[in-house]
DNA sequence: GTCGACGTGC
């Protein structure tokens, strides 16, 4: 503390002071303004052309943002060496300016005459710069030096290389550069896990989590996973829905005593929520000592996502009265889950809450969130109202949620005005000539759907295709519409037949018809198929023992059919369904769901 | 005197 007050007095700057002192005391700053005034006294005593200190102030100003200093003092000093070169072009990588410390890697590069060669720290500083620009170019190169340079087996490049290549969307290269080093650590493994899973390469991704828990190969014999590795692995089984796998990462979490890791008690909240078990994560929520925003975030999301409203709304409260910092995602958060429940008062006094009370500035996705609560409720004349009142350009996802509203309750007139702003903004969006189709069809307007459908054909766009995950016995089955593919198929059909009959007999009647009228061969049949949920729901009928709660996934959001039927089922067969589709869950009971017919 | 990977909203 002695050492941070005296950089503080004009009075301290007339004291002699050892290149050591000022290294120690630059790196002890933790202000700008020390920073400031140490440079002052750096130049009374003499330092102005001592590299090292010169390279600590450089680096330390960056760390700071203080980029414009920064890159004067670099250029004030007279003959700069590689080092100090390394801290520019990585002050400039880590302060949003990647494209300058491309461009002053490639300054220096030129200059190799007076020895500034690149080195393992400059490539490790500039290939991050290059995949944070998404530069293929400049990517591929990189590497070429690299390999030219020889240094292909340092560590750090090699793991900024794989995040290169997964950033630039080449997978298969990021594979190869893993699979090419002769020695692995845990950040090179754990930038392969994240980054395949960011591509939804999930299998993948857990088989080399799985290498690394079984430590048995020599390039990797000493790496297990750690707290990152961990988080990497629960996003990906909170994506997937694969809760048993999550479970057993759950105990390797206890057995290694990364419990008290926030990240890590943040990522089980959350795939527990999203794997539909909200008590066992609450449960969790309330034995962290240390939650932070984005603890109380995460299970506000995860009552949102299960449709209790409520409970969201008293946590939200408590996260106020916490003292815990609110954030734009908190906002986000709370809005969804009303939205999801129906709130609309609620969420409307949290809007304008947000920015009186919390000065948070509406952006444009807590607009849409507004937009949703009022077009799902079904008053699409208020969210067009809101609509008018936001300032500038609205922008695509203000129109989506509103086209989404529309197909919900029927309404053609606001469908067509929204649709035609996003067929403008976002043309090569399927989901958007899909949704305005089906809202013709709906008001039986045939032409209209066709029309559309033909101008999606001819942009040559196709339907992502719908597919549901089951989990039995702790392995995981996955059904597309139509599917003949698994073991089990005759019997699946059997079954589905069987609950048809009883379905009918309790008053089901499929809802597909009206939008059979005048669509293309090809599409047509994919709507006469069996949809994905029925089949997985149909197989874990048969493979569970009478009672047990069937759980199933469903890549998109669930189709009105198969929610109808859903309700049915669980019915007829006293079953409790629980369904996660691409938006929240539904709750299947005694023929009622949990989201009130709203979602 | 200089290096990397993780959790919350769509």
């Amino acid at each position: 503390m002695a050492a941070a007050g005296a950089v503080t007095t004009v009075a301290a700057s007339y004291v002699p002071r050892t290149r050591d002192s000022f290294l120690h005391l630059l790196s002890k700053a933790v202000t700008l303004s020390h920073l400031t005034e140490l440079h002052a006294q750096l130049l009374h005593n003499g330092f102005q052309s001592d590299i090292a200190t010169t390279t600590k102030l450089t680096h330390r100003l960056f760390d700071f943002s203080a980029v414009h200093h920064a890159r004067s003092l670099f250029f004030s000093f007279p003959e700069p060496d590689r080092f100090l070169c390394n801290v520019l072009v990585k002050g400039l990588a880590s302060n949003e300016s990647p494209r300058s410390a491309i461009a002053a890697f490639k300054r220096l590069r030129e200059r190799k005459s007076i020895d500034l060669g690149p080195d393992n720290f400059t490539y490790a500083f500039v290939i991050p710069a290059a995949a944070s620009v998404g530069d293929v170019k400049v990517g591929i190169s990189l590497h070429g030096q690299v390999i030219v340079g020889g240094f292909c087996s340092d560590l750090f490049i090699g793991s900024a290389l794989i995040d290169l290549y997964f950033k630039l969307g080449r997978d298969d290269m990021a594979r190869k550069v893993f699979d090419e080093m002769p020695e692995r650590d845990a950040v090179l493994c754990n930038t392969m896990v994240s980054g395949l899973g960011r591509s939804s390469r999930f299998e993948d991704s857990i088989g080399i989590f799985r290498r690394m828990v079984s430590g048995d190969e020599m390039q990797m014999s000493n790496v297990s996973p750690n707290p990152v590795t961990i988080t990497s692995i629960l996003s990906a089984c909170a994506q997937l829905g694969a809760l048993s796998l999550g479970q057993w990462v759950h105990g390797l979490i206890k057995s290694n005593k990364f419990d008290s890791n926030i990240y890590v008690s943040t990522a089980l909240i959350d795939m527990y929520a999203k794997c539909g078990s909200i008590v066992e994560a609450r449960r969790l929520f309330e034995s962290i000592p240390n939650k932070n925003d984005v603890t109380w975030n995460a299970m506000i999301s995860g009552y949102g996502l299960h449709g209790h409203g409520q409970e969201a709304l008293k946590l939200f409260h408590e996260m106020v009265s916490s003292g815990t910092p609110l954030t734009r995602i908190t906002f986000l958060s709370i809005l969804h889950a009303c939205s999801h429940s129906g709130l609309v008062k609620e969420g409307e006094q949290i809007f304008k809450s947000m920015k009186r009370d919390h000065g948070f500035e509406p952006i444009s996705e807590h607009n849409a969130c507004m937009v949703d609560i009022l077009g799902r409720a079904g008053k699409l004349k208020e969210a067009l109202d809101f609509i008018e009142g936001i300032p500038g350009d609205p922008g695509t996802p203000i129109w989506s949620t509103l086209l989404g509203a529309c197909m919900v309750h029927k309404d053609t007139n606001v469908a067509r005005m929204a649709s035609e702003k996003l067929f403008e903004s976002d043309p090569g969006n399927m989901g958007y000539y899909v949704l305005m189709s089906n809202i013709y069809s709906s008001d039986k307007n045939y032409p209209g759907a066709a029309f559309v459908r033909q101008v999606a054909k001819k942009r040559n766009l196709s339907k992502t295709p719908g597919c549901t995950l089951i989990e039995i016995h702790q392995k995981p089955h996955v059904f597309k519409a139509g599917d003949w593919s698994h073991p089990l198929s005759r019997a699946i059909y059997a079954e589905l037949e069987r609950l048809n009959g009883k379905m009918k007999e309790a008053g089901y009647q499929a809802e597909t018809m009206t939008s059979l009228h005048d669509v293309e061969e090809e599409e047509k049949e994919l709507m006469v198929n069996v949809h994905s949920e029925k089949l997985a729901i149909a197989f874990g009928l048969l493979s569970t023992e009478p009672g047990t709660e069937i759980r199933i996934f469903k890549n998109l959001r669930i189709c009105l059919d198969c929610h109808t039927a859903s309700k049915y089922i669980s019915r007829v067969t006293q079953r409790v369904i629980v369904a996660r589709d691409a938006n929240r869950f539904h709750r299947f009971e005694d023929g009622v769901c949990s989201c009130g017919d709203y979602w």
